[in-house]
DNA sequence: GTCTATACTACGATAGAC
DNA sequence: GTCTATCGTAGTATAGAC
């Protein structure tokens, strides 16, 4: 109980302030709790930090499960549901950039992918490595003129452009001339995601 | 000069560690001068900070601004000459984000992406906003079929695709399966961009 | 302008009471 | 298991010498 209120206190001060910003004092206050409850429960700060990597990937996973389980039933597929499980997945993802539950620890994770730590193996084997190799072989089977870097780096982009959401959180919010991403802004942009993968999933070979 | 070697020095501080995490006297040590140099000549740790972010904005629109004045020179292009340059502009920053001097500061942005403060508003008014403006007429201009908010969300998703480079290195190198991307991978990855770029902006109206 | 010296606060870790 | 108390370190800011 005090574990798990430690643990989402510490994703919420890890992402905002990183690593070192963090205090250890302020996140057991906010826990409610006496700061050497983190010694006692993780170790010290690293375990901590360590731990979050772990309650982060759990969480993705959670969310991003049923649309892979789909992908894992469907095996090899025709053209036409690659492309179609393919949008699901995108979608699924560029949602997750655009709820606020995803503000806290996404911070997180985009420090450790540019500035990579032991907790990103964690993230990487516990959340993302599913996802991404799910949607490598969806693109593999849908982009046949494309080879095996190609379609990776093609994958890498239609990531991009829903990663982007939550990661240009305020340049969006400002180049669409918006205070909020409310349901409105939403469905565009969920839309336009949509189109520009289609016209890039379907684009004729040259 | 010790001016200048701070702000150097501290653009990548603040881009590694964030404001709380980051010290002035680290930055000072590692600048070759004392600590209260950064009270004389920025006021203290949050007019560095500041200081830094006016600094990042300006390197920045130096370099974007080459492909800017092109722009704004051709003034109202035809429809293949917006396509080209939109290219030329989105190429532009992806080698930026593939440039391994934008790391430091792009850290900085991110951050302050996600959690704006008054140094937000130095980084888009001093380098974002015309970077932006530019490449919203630009899809404006070839995309006539959008409305509005459409070319924008389309906009911010052209970007996207670039901005992955950076901000999800990490995982970038995991999924093309190598440590640095060398000059190869990033051809690869130029050209991947370019051919989704395309896809995505000569896309028939339905 | 740049330094040293110092005041004050907050950090993480740990020991020990309960 | 959870608390309080305390230690040593490191943080920012500031005053004053040069």
């Amino acid at each position: 109980m005090v574990l798990a209120r430690l643990l989402d206190t510490a994703v919420e001060h890890f992402g905002r302030q990183g690593f070192e910003g963090a205090s250890t004092r302020a996140i057991a206050a906010a826990s409610g709790t006496a700061m050497s409850s983190i010694t006692y429960h993780f170790g010290g700060k690293e375990g901590l930090y360590l731990a979050v990597a772990d309650h982060i990937a759990a969480k993705i996973a959670v969310r991003q499960s049923d649309v892979l389980k789909v992908a894992r039933d469907v095996g090899v597929a025709s053209r036409e549901d690659a492309t179609s499980l393919l949008l699901e997945i995108l979608e699924s993802f560029a949602r997750m950039m655009l709820a606020t539950e995803s503000a806290a620890w996404s911070s997180f994770i985009v420090r450790e992918q540019q500035h990579p730590t032991a907790a990103f193996e964690r993230l990487y084997e516990g959340a993302m490595k599913e996802m991404v190799e799910t949607f490598v072989a969806l693109v593999t089977r849908v982009r046949t003129d494309l080879d095996h870097r190609e379609v990776r780096a093609t994958a890498v982009m239609l990531y991009g452009q829903a990663l982007v959401l939550r990661v240009g959180h305020a340049s969006v919010c400002r180049i669409l001339d918006v205070d909020v991403l409310d349901a409105e802004i939403e469905a565009v942009l969920l839309a336009r995601l949509r189109a520009n993968t289609l016209s890039i999933l379907l684009e004729k070979p040259a």
